[in-house]
DNA sequence: GTTAGCACTCTTTTGGGCTGACTGCTAATT
DNA sequence: AATTAGCAGTCAGCCCAAAAGAGTGCTAAC
């Protein structure tokens, strides 16, 4: 069912004045802020009708009406109208781009950076996982008699996080050797094919067989979240909220937001397309909880996915402010990265 | 001036049942407790003495005595009786480290994860810089036409964090022999030495001066404590304790130890040996709300420094608890890095 | 459909009074 | 000279009642 123009206006500026004061929303503020052309018994009609929608709620009999999670998923999606970032804030973004970019990881942590500095929430960040990337170039590096780094350069980035056991008895030749051979199968094909064709693997590389198997091993390390790949940045943010005063709330969103792991089932589930993403309460995410909303997004450039990125908050949030950076960011971090 | 035995040993009931129970200690409860000897008058007498020391403060007129740092500091070096971990604790620390010590940089995490966990505390911790350590091996992989990625090896870690311009001109074949040339320049020296030859290079490398002044600026980057090599646990453990009910020490608290730089600085200070560091109160250390203690300890193993690992956490904390665990996690830690 | 007005509800604040947990002091005791 | 019993004094914490304040819902009039 739809709502009428003026039941939008009005479940709008209620969404407005709640996101802004953190208090109640009462019939005579609305009138004295927004709707002076009304009457407050008006107002009074129209929210109990909302109410009896399921868009609005009421502490007590006699308390102002605050937003249900509803109402704000119709905020963001219909409501609320865009924010403009500032000049300032525009140029801020660019600045710490433009300073350091070197490698993905430095973008990433620079970029949740950015984020929490500019929503003062808590940011959170994820690299998508390599599945569909395709392999340049792959080296071994031995460091040990039993052991070697593996070295993958892949279109987005340098990977150099992985080991592999080699045989002591071989001798660096042939680890040369083996690089060389394994580089030729890799080389041009992504992740994801050089997983599957583990076994039937032709005669020509047939001798270095157990070292492929070990490079696919390290390979499918790559192709899921690991807890390194996930960045937190502005976990004390959370405090400046009003609504978390009360030290189990805080000990509730903290025990998530310092946890890696926790994080990284949070961000792994939606890397679809560069669209905004916003969860509100629960909405099934057991990790959340559910007065805190997760409004992300996913970059990419160049046709390459470069992560995920957004915010948590409590679900009383600046979804304008929010959708804004995160928008803009994503615009500016892609141009940066296409144009080189 | 030296305090009688009874003295000491009433500052020391005084000191842990402040840290067991978090509640002003009364005269009546002491002699309850640990004192059935005396009367609850005479210990009424040796606290306002001790007050009059300044180990003991009271919040108001009628309420108990509560340790300053002074007494903490006194309780620690002399008054404290050293605690024992139980065998399942010691169990836990070994299953941990045998789990997982391939690098160093997985043995920190560990590390500091054991810390917080038994100390229900968080938990630091840092790399101890590479200034002193000796290069085994330098390896150059060209991944751009202008950048390579520095691997350097050195005693206890490989290094892989580091990238150096190269002139787009120079070919593979050269960047190989560069390699090689300055692997033997550098190999068995420590980043100190290599970096005190910057000038007065002989003529045999005389070739590969640039690329060696880029080197060494890469080499610097790992002479000073950086943000990566920081690790910290448990942050939202601060909120188990009672006296961390106030929202503005909570943000005090974290905003320190959710920022890797400013737990940075706290930690470079001390890195002088094994031995247990203990700063109660500030003490001079800004970065630290001065309600906190921060205890230390830094372990070797080979005669090469490790890092350097402790908790924050609120100067009521259990410091026999926390010195058993850091002086095992030592003890342990070195053992098996020694032994290999 | 809108509005003024009033009764009603519920939270928040205020303040008094009481209790209980201490201490400090004094005078008596060992 | 050190210890102790006893008592007066202080202060936080709790309970309770009363008052204030903020808002709604409803009704009757416009």
């Amino acid at each position: 069912m739809e709502l009428s123009e003026r039941k939008k206006k009005i479940l709008q500026y209620v969404v407005d004045d709640y996101i802004e004061t953190a208090v109640p929303v009462s019939s005579k503020s609305l009138t004295e802020r927004h709707l002076s052309n009304i009457s407050s018994a008006t107002v009074r009609n129209e929210l109990s009708a909302l109410e009896e929608l399921g868009y609005l709620t009421q502490l007590h009999t006699s308390s102002g009406r605050v937003p249900s999670a509803e109402a704000y998923k119709l905020y963001v999606s219909d409501l609320m109208v865009k924010d403009k970032l500032s000049d300032k804030e525009l140029d801020y973004i660019k600045k710490i781009f433009l300073e350091k970019a070197d490698n993905l990881e430095e973008v990433i942590k620079n970029t949740t950076k950015i984020i929490s500095e500019l929503t003062s929430l808590t940011s959170v960040g994820v690299v998508s996982p390599d599945v569909g990337e395709k392999i340049n170039v792959i080296k071994f590096f031995r460091f040990k008699p039993d052991t070697a780094l593996v070295l993958i350069v892949t279109e987005r980035r340098l990977l150099k996080d992985n080991y592999i056991n080699v045989p002591e008895s071989m001798t660096d030749e042939q680890l040369v050797e083996a690089e060389t051979v394994l580089g030729k199968l890799c080389s041009g094909r992504s992740f994801e094919e050089i997983c599957s064709i583990k076994d039937d693997i032709s005669s020509e590389f047939a001798g270095y067989k157990n070292i492929f198997l070990n490079l696919v091993e390290a390979l499918k390390v790559y192709m899921t979240v690991k807890e390194s790949d996930v960045v937190m940045e502005g976990q004390d943010k959370i405090l400046n909220h009003p609504e978390y005063a009360d030290i189990n709330k805080i000990k509730n969103f903290l025990s998530v937001v310092t946890q890696k792991d926790k994080v990284m089932t949070l961000l792994s589930g939606d890397g679809r397309d560069i669209k905004i993403n916003v969860k509100i309460g629960t909405d099934g995410y057991e990790e959340i909880p559910d007065d805190c909303s997760l409004v992300t997004a996913t970059y990419s450039a160049n046709g390459v996915k470069i992560g995920t990125y957004g915010v948590i908050g409590p679900i009383r949030m600046d979804y304008q402010k929010v959708v804004a950076v995160l928008e803009n960011v994503g615009k500016i971090l892609e141009s940066i990265l296409t144009n080189r």
